[in-house]
DNA sequence: GAGCACTGC
């Protein structure tokens, strides 16, 4: 085996990391940084006094690393060597070295704030610069404050990014360690293409017909995009003349492909035939693809993002970063040297693309991650100076401040609630996680527990209800219909139905279900059970009616309990047709989205009041997931809405003079007073909730 | 009457 370039490093990184407690570590793909870091330390004393943190952003790498390193070491993996993921914990007391995702790091912080079982934490990929990374960067630096004699921090990050993680650690030292990448040669347009799909196609031929053996990758942002080019790329090759180039073999690559599809890219090309992968962001870093030479690139990708302002995300196609454009690029050298075909001018490339993709932080609702911060009772530290790399907008704190606090998980002062503390406890969404507490006061607890489960799991009921296209009408399908009342009841018959059948893997492929969706579902709704058996003060309820089927058909106290929980999700139908408008401190016209199971009445009326899971803007804005909720339970949270004051969430435990002073200093900073002193008049709030009552009124009438 | 990239507790 080949020493790894970090290898020769070692004497340096422990001298290092002896002299100061937080070390940057540029690694390079290839550089054995997963690997060599925690053992180098290992090898070095740190594991006498406590166990090294190593932590990955996804589930794979923290198994496969840890595997590897069990290997090398001699050892049964989860003795010294052991991993966590949800679900799934393998360690003992004799691990010193444990690897995790992120999110189980967090977790784990939850219990043990100070992290006192490890004297290393070792932050992997922080470049990928996810939602649960960010946070846990902004934990470490104050940690390391607390415990400055017995915790050493190290992070990798990817070189764009290094100088910046350490100036937020107050300049501390970064060290390179080169990688063993093969040279890619890269090729610019000299403009960029009308459409990229025909100019993806054209390349690859290209490729194909004059370059020597080595499969292409090819980068698109989306399935439908995929097929496209996968068919005509099987045209096109058929129509070249026989015997001029190589065989060929097509492969689609993206996320919702199932996984039989998926490990099709692992098994090598037959001999003397090149294989094209037409893929999504999936393989720049979850998958990686051997025999790749060439990678075209069209600079794209599909990405998700929170707006705070309307509360909607939005799937946009836009450009990559320089960072993501290099990811792509190191994908043609990891066997020998490759070839780069960008989509775009090498102007675009280094004038109009970001550094680094926007942190995810940055494009998500932050209500969960708000709350487990508020829950973890840092008395130094406000919310809303919580130090972090890239700090979130003003804006989106405040949404999610006024969200918890619509959902009881904080006060009108912005005090987490022991309903907070109880929600921060469960891996759920805090609608979720506050439905399910209502759930239990009103004895619905199971099946709530299910439909948390299902919409965890993405279980996506596959358009089963096309009833109008006659095309797709093939056979209509067996599942249950939410009984009118929409969706989340739609998921909670569908799992139910399961159950009967002793959840065979057969009945979810019979009814166009993914068997792994199903698997994940029923793995969620356990691991919930457990937690809450853990926190209840008293005895609750789990798995009533899984088996003995209730005889309430309209499923009255369930969509009460949906309803608290999503208070910060509802909206009320128009008057004249069935376009919805959100309730709450900002009003959108939305629609039901039309693969929804909501049923309207006799008269084509669709209920006056729903909540949403998501509110998505994919050409129009849409409401994905509704549940039918009667008025008179929506009543209370408009009234709640009718006293929420945003200076006051914001306040926290600080004295208002305090309050008022910081936030003169970021008026300040921000130069911007205007925009801070303006914040929804309790005008604005009052007139919403008279013309909701006047509303009221009038269907009263009609009725 | 539309069609969703990728992760994770």
């Amino acid at each position: 085996m080949a020493v790894l370039p970090i290898v020769e490093y070692e004497d340096k990184i422990a001298e290092t990391v002896e002299e100061n407690p937080v070390v940057v570590i540029i690694g390079e793909t290839g550089s054995g940084k997963s690997t060599q870091l925690s053992q180098i330390l290992d090898r070095r004393g740190y594991t006498r006094s406590g166990m090294i943190a190593v932590t990955q952003p996804r589930r794979v790498a923290a198994v496969s690393v840890s595997r590897r390193v069990a290997m090398e070491l001699g050892v049964q993996l989860g003795e010294e060597v052991g991993y966590a993921i949800r679900f799934e914990d393998r360690t003992s007391n004799k691990t010193r070295i444990k690897y995790l995702t992120d999110g189980c790091l967090l977790r784990e912080s939850l219990s043990n704030p100070e992290l006192k079982q490890y004297s290393v934490i070792i932050l992997d990929e922080a470049h990928e610069r996810s939602l649960n990374t960010d946070i846990l960067l902004g934990l470490m630096k104050r940690l390391v404050k607390l415990r400055s004699s017995n915790l050493k921090v190290l992070i990798t990050s990817a070189t764009l990014d290094g100088v910046k993680v350490s100036r937020f650690f107050s300049g501390c030292p970064i060290l390179n360690v080169p990688g063993t990448l093969f040279p890619v040669e890269k090729f610019y347009s000299t403009e960029r293409p009308t459409s990229y799909l025909e100019s993806s196609l054209k390349t690859a031929l290209d490729i194909h017909v004059r370059e020597p053996p080595g499969d292409i990758l090819i980068f698109m942002t989306g399935q439908d995009d995929i097929g496209k080019m996968v068919s005509k790329l099987e045209e096109r090759i058929q129509k070249l003349e026989e015997g001029s180039c190589m065989d060929a073999l097509v492969l689609p690559l993206h996320g919702s492909l199932p996984p039989e599809m998926q490990v099709r890219v692992f098994s090598p090309a037959p001999p003397n035939c090149r294989r094209f992968i037409v893929a999504t962001n999936i393989a720049e870093t979850s998958l990686t693809v051997d025999g790749v030479v060439y990678v075209i690139d069209s600079g794209y990708v599909k990405q998700r993002q929170y707006n705070p302002s309307t509360g909607m995300y939005s799937l946009d196609v836009v450009q990559i970063s320089r960072v993501q454009a290099d990811q792509r690029a190191g994908r043609a050298g990891r066997t020998r040297p490759g070839k780069c075909y960008r989509l775009y001018p090498s102007t675009v490339y280094h004038e109009e693309f970001l550094d680094a993709t926007i942190p995810e932080i940055q494009r998500s609702s932050l209500a969960g991650s708000v709350l487990y911060l508020k829950s973890l009772d840092l008395p130094d530290i406000d919310i809303l100076e919580f130090e972090l790399l890239d700090p979130p907008s003003r804006e989106s704190l405040e949404d999610a401040l006024r969200q918890l606090y619509l959902i009881d998980a904080i006060d009108e002062s912005g005090m987490i609630t022991d309903f907070g503390r109880t929600m921060a406890e469960l891996p759920l969404e805090p609608s979720l996680s506050r439905t399910l507490i209502e759930a239990n006061e009103l004895g619905c607890l199971s099946q709530a527990l299910t439909i948390a489960a299902m919409l965890s799991s993405e279980a996506t009921l596959r358009s089963n209800q096309s009833k109008g296209n006659a095309k797709k009408r093939k056979q209509p399908s067996e599942l249950p219909d939410g009984s009118g009342w929409g969706d989340h009841i739609q998921l909670l018959q569908v799992y139910e139905a399961w159950d009967l059948v002793d959840y065979d893997p057969k009945w979810c492929t019979d009814n166009d279900l993914q068997v792994r969706s199903m698997m994940f579902a029923k793995d969620v709704r356990k691991q919930l059970s457990q937690i809450i058996q853990k926190i209840a003060k008293g005895p609750v309820d789990v798995e009533s009616s899984l088996r003995q089927r209730r005889s309430d058909k309209d499923y009255r106290n369930l969509r009460r309990a949906l309803c608290r929980g999503y208070g910060n999700q509802l909206a009320e139908r128009m008057l004249h047709h069935n376009g919805y408008k959100t309730l709450g401190y900002r009003s959108q016209l939305v629609q039901v989205h039309p693969s929804s199971v909501l049923e309207s009445d006799e008269y084509g009326h669709l209920p006056d009041y729903v909540v949403y899971h998501e509110l998505i803007n994919v050409s129009r804005p849409f409401m994905r997931n509704v549940c039918s909720v009667e008025m008179a339970w929506v009543m209370p949270i408009l009234k709640k809405l009718e006293k929420m004051d945003i200076n006051k969430l914001r306040g926290g435990s600080y004295d208002p003079n305090e309050t008022k002073l910081e936030e003169n200093e970021a008026n300040h900073n921000n130069k911007q007073p205007d925009e801070t002193t303006k914040r929804p008049s309790s005008d604005d709030v009052d007139s919403k909730i008279q013309a909701a009552r006047e509303r009221y009124l009038a269907r009263k009438a009609k009725k």
